[in-house]
DNA sequence: CACATGACTGACT
DNA sequence: AAGTCAGCCATGT
């Protein structure tokens, strides 16, 4: 079963590699990461990497990754509706009704902290 | 091959 | 300020 080709592969490491870079109690969104991959426009791209995660190895701290607005989009495709925001509570990040408080404060940029 | 959907974003009205 | 439209790339039907 090949559904993701070997090119797709390296993609996906990219997007898990900057996720993972992700400091504890910091969050990033979609746009970011798909900018510090030279593809700014694919941050739909970004989001289907991340539905890849799940059949990683590694840790990946998808939690750590929601949309411009600081809303848990993705929380629905995690083992549980809650575990996202649990893990990000975990981490001293405030949620309510889904969305990030003070996101823009604790938001992380790749293309900055990396100095890209 | 064409249409619809999706863990998105930016621009326009 | 809030709502709507279009662009984006890959997958599924």
């Amino acid at each position: 079963m090949t559904s993701i080709s070997e090119k797709h592969q390296d993609f996906f490491q990219a997007v898990f590699e900057i996720v993972r870079h992700i400091p504890e109690g910091r969050v990033t969104n979609y746009g970011a990461i798909a900018k510090a991959l030279s593809t700014p426009s694919s941050s739909r791209m970004v989001g289907w990497a991340m539905n890849a995660s799940h059949s990683q190895k590694n840790p990946v701290p998808a939690h750590r990754v929601v949309n411009r607005n600081g809303m848990l989009t993705g929380k629905m495709h995690f083992p549980t509706p809650t575990a996202m925001q649990h893990a990000l509570e975990k981490e001293g990040i405030e949620v309510i009704e889904d969305k990030i408080v003070r996101f823009k404060e604790i938001f992380w940029d790749p293309n900055v902290e990396l100095s890209l």
